[in-house]
DNA sequence: ACACTTGCCGAAACCGGTTTCGTAATATAT
DNA sequence: ATATATTACGAAACCGGTTTCGGCAAGTGT
């Protein structure tokens, strides 16, 4: 009372229904609070009707351990932290709903809750990390969007502390982690294009900083092998995904003298560049033009035709990820937490059997070039 | 050493750099801990020869108070809490990485952390709230979508924790708010579309649970009395925040009489089945019909023709929110936080001068459902 | 029957902070 | 110069938990 004068924050406080503390649960059953700690805690000193006791107790009391009193002791917060990079023009902002509810889910299920935090760059993104790590705001890490040598598996690798990747590098010493085999949707990308009749089927990848990228392309060669087609580099392309991206390269592989008939394209958005791309040549997409995507953005059911492509489900991911690094924190070993699932194809409308032949193509989209320049 | 055997939980735990604590500081100083702590905490009764020296030997052993244990006698553990109800069809989705940037950047500055969680009920938000409530994992809260007699709102209040509305409603007594205004974007819609020579304007509203349909209905009216028009309830329409919704709406209107030769919708992805409507009957939007609609959801940018609408800048409505609920749990009044923002025109192309009378899109829509009845 | 374990729990230290209380030293008033 | 008020800080309690340590009582071995 005497000097509360200057301060400066925290002059009111809430005041919600008093909660009951280890003390309230130790005093009403004549114990210490010890005891009631190592009771619940599962220590094995405790004899068990007085553990009975105890748990019957707190259950009536509806006492619930405060968890940054027990961190303080414990340095467990109960947090799992994610820091999403939110400069990326990147395809998975639309899924975050779904997927943060997946995490929020799996936390909660076991008394966890999530932290998130933003970053605008790779550094950016190392120094939230580092921030949060120091003030025990997480305990451990999602990744998300893995890149080829990422630097925050690095960082929490050297630093000790636990993080699940949401995708895989080829070096996984000491990583736990959960990831959608793109390779094994690419590869039934092309086995459908190629039973539409399709041979001169094309391949745009995303970024290459990305470890995904690696692992479709994989898939797009497994794909071709196991149809009895050679892959042929001239129809490859990578760097794409946005629309900008994918409309450059599927402009630049319409342009080859024998045109690719079918497209398969590892990102959705990109994808959408090859619809601009036909609208501009006059090609119908679904019959002059096959296409295949990946990632099931919501943008793809809205274009016409609706966009065939494999989906992910973010929700189930989020789930999983939560619980791999609760598992990690507690203590699994990280090769023991190595999880991996299917895309689901969503078979729509840009897709079907070959219709116009790549020889037809190349002369229409010539000619539609040179319509072009006699406008202007 | 003696009765490790049985525990549970936190068998190893990460190994940091060992953070300075503040017997540290007090250590190197030669002062007390308490001595240190008021320092830092801006207490009256330091001299500030010590403060001064506190300060600078806290920032050179680069210490900082652990939030946790700070929490645990001040009880705030600086962190803003986030309830997303997820089941909702709405249109908030693809703006959430924008929105947890905003926010995640003003809390950071502050040094403070955000708490996410996900419900799927207005009772799971509920429970999800006092969960989180109860455990001290938020020590205040943002709702966003705020709905008529907003449940949450009652809670909070009741129990006396600091929050912060996204959107307003009628009675804001004890509340902190920060919204767009909806109804100064539909009033300048219709303004302009009356300015293009539309004169039957219809209104297609968004879910009546919500606050932002009255003011947004509002701000139709406004827009229509001050270009002298008056407002017929036949032509407003409710309940569209989906596709399908948008669609039927449209649907009806069109088949009005003397259909509306422009539109407004209160949400973005309601006007796109406009879109589906206007293909049926084999209308040229932005010719034949006009419309505007409000959000700014990247699918409008993605439809044929993109479509003019008025977009939220969700980043900054983020960071908005945080700042003013953090205000509010240092205690300022909720009468003091209150802040409006408008929504930015983002003129496409499904707006423009009228081209097609009532009544001759009357005669085409008759005319196209004959058409369809006879396809069949 | 006596020494030796073992099981079980109380007592107390501890974690990293905040806050109250008391008081020595200095400043102000008379 | 003495009484009184202020300033500035140390000492210690406290927050809500966890964990170590020690010892009493019952059980076991011989």
């Amino acid at each position: 009372m005497s000097m509360l004068n200057g301060m400066p924050e925290s002059s009111r406080t809430a005041v919600w229904p008093n909660r009951a503390t280890i003390t309230d649960v130790a005093e009403a059953l004549g114990v210490t609070k010890g005891t009631v700690s190592r009771a619940l805690n599962g220590y094995p000193d405790i004899s068990d009707s007085t553990r009975e006791k105890v748990e019957k107790k707190a259950k009536e009391l509806a006492y619930r351990p405060l968890s940054h009193a027990q961190a303080i002791k414990t340095g467990l917060s109960k947090s799992v932290g994610l820091v999403i990079q939110i400069n990326e023009p990147d395809s998975h902002r639309p899924f975050l709903a779904g997927f943060l509810g997946g995490v929020s889910t799996a936390a909660s299920a076991e008394g966890w809750t999530l932290t998130v935090a933003t970053a605008t760059s790779n550094r950016d993104t190392l120094d939230t990390i580092s921030r949060l790590v120091d003030q025990r705001k997480a305990d451990g890490f999602i990744l998300p969007r893995i890149q080829v040598g990422d630097p925050r598996v690095a960082l929490l690798r050297e630093a000790n502390v636990p993080f699940v990747m949401f995708g895989r590098d080829s070096d996984d010493s000491g990583c736990a982690w959960y990831d959608i085999l793109g390779e094994g949707a690419m590869e039934a990308a092309v086995g459908r294009l190629a039973e539409f009749g399709h041979r001169k089927i094309a391949f745009v990848n995303g970024g290459a900083e990305y470890t995904y990228s690696r692992y479709r392309l994989q898939g797009y060669f497994a794909g071709m092998e196991k149809s009895g087609l050679v892959a042929d580099h001239a129809y490859i392309r990578g760097g794409a995904v946005t629309v900008e991206q994918g409309a450059e390269a599927a402009e630049s592989l319409l342009n080859l003298p024998d045109p690719p008939t079918a497209f398969v394209f590892a990102v959705d958005m990109a994808a959408l560049g090859l619809y601009q791309v036909a609208e501009k040549h006059g090609l119908q997409i679904g019959s002059d033009l096959s296409v295949i995507a990946y990632d099931g953005i919501p943008e793809g059911a809205f274009a016409r035709p609706p966009l065939t492509t494999f989906s992910v489900d973010m929700a189930q991911a989020g789930e999983r990820l939560a619980s791999i690094l609760i598992s990690r924190i507690r203590g699994v070993p990280p090769d023991e937490l190595r999880e991996s699932e299917n895309a689901r194809l969503l078979a729509r409308s840009s897709d079907g059997p070959k219709a116009t032949s790549s020889r037809q193509l190349a002369a229409r989209i010539s000619g539609s070039v040179q319509q072009q320049h006699h406008h202007q």
